[in-house]
DNA sequence: TAATTAAATTAACAGTGTTAACTTACATTC
DNA sequence: GAATGTAAGTTAACACTGTTAATTTAATTA
């Protein structure tokens, strides 16, 4: 009992371990340039070992982006408890979304910007991206509520605001050659313009 | 002099024919299940002749790009013809850029999503993508000017509204997983949503 | 101690991007 | 018209890739 404790935990281990490891890489360098053989160099394992864990290449991929999703929803909840103002949460919320992929650039890149060679099977319903998801329904949800939008189809409303935090979150990532206006002044105009776009 | 031209010719047929095979595959397949051999196949030559028309895979896909992007730009001035007035001409504008990215997605994501490590050199500040995103900053500028708009930061509404697009565009075009609303629907609320935030 | 089982490894396959060496066909020059 | 030069295209090869199957190694159980 102790022993088998023991060894699932082992295994957890490592299994994080392959994780990080590719998480790291896959950043660092791009999905395409990291091989399954280097992951295994780096942590001192045979490519094949991997295979013991992950499906394949794809797979492994997929799992981090759930863990970085589970992160995220965390942290937007614990926010959304600090106020009771709808649109003060939906505010913050939306500020906590886009200084989290700021704050963790390489953990959004893989989850939101690394393009995924194959789409992963449609199990969006039990996936932390739902959960994360949720977190924005439900404010949009209580915003409804409380009478403050022009309209009132939630799931649209929801999906619009992520398309635009979304647009200035990986856009501030990755083209810093572009030449931006200040970071914090496009944030807050991009907020601003959505809640403004969306309100009564 | 008639022979060197007629040669020229060929050279720049097959160099277009090697563009064209690639790009319908691209699309048809992604960018990373293409190989040079299957390109080759399809137009009945050896792999290792594309590569004495175009450096490597990615000078391919960029040289692509390129010529697609050209053709956005076109698009998008076109369109601006149509039209007298600045807010309508903003908004098919924006339309026109959403549609194009989504008619060509691998385009976009090299240009727009795909992390540095395969960004080709002068990046934005000499591509189409830029001369593109000048047509923005220009019916901006007449927006302001005929005082239709809240503030008057040229810059920083062009970069307020080129967030937005891109969300929703990359969005739709990477994580096509995620339960959206009807495409189009999505689309204009997002448009809306940020025409209507930004104007007085 | 012997049998069983889990974990990890080696070997192999079919495919990849890419380079270098080679062949072929044609244009130019003597 | 034959010899030369050159450009276009091909073949062969290299060092990789993701992945599977067969095999070894180590630990647990009987």
């Amino acid at each position: 009992m102790a022993n088998r404790n023991r060894l699932q935990s082992d295994k957890e281990n490592l299994r994080q371990e392959i994780m990080d490891a590719a998480r790291e890489m896959f950043v660092a360098e791009g999905y395409a340039n990291v091989s399954m053989r280097k992951i295994a160099d780096k942590i001192g394992y045979s490519a094949t070992t991997i295979y013991l864990y992950f499906k394949d290449k794809n797979d492994l991929l997929h799992q981090i982006c759930e863990q970085t999703f589970a992160r995220l929803a965390a942290n937007i909840k614990a926010i959304n408890l600090l106020s009771d103002n709808p649109l003060e949460k939906l505010r913050s919320g939306l500020r906590e979304y886009v200084y989290f992929g700021l704050k963790h650039p390489s953990q959004y890149e893989i989850v939101f910007i690394t393009p995924l060679p194959i789409q992963p099977e449609g199990d969006f319903e039990d996936s932390n991206g739902k959960i994360a998801f949720d977190t924005l329904r439900t404010v949009i949800g209580e915003c409804v509520t409380a009478n403050l939008l022009k309209h009132k189809d939630i799931e649209l409303i929801s999906q619009t605001l992520w398309a635009g935090i979304h647009g200035v979150t990986s856009l501030l990532i990755q083209h810093g050659s572009f030449p931006f206006v200040e970071r914090e002044k496009l944030i807050d105009s991009v907020i601003d313009t959505l809640i403004s776009g969306i309100r009564k």
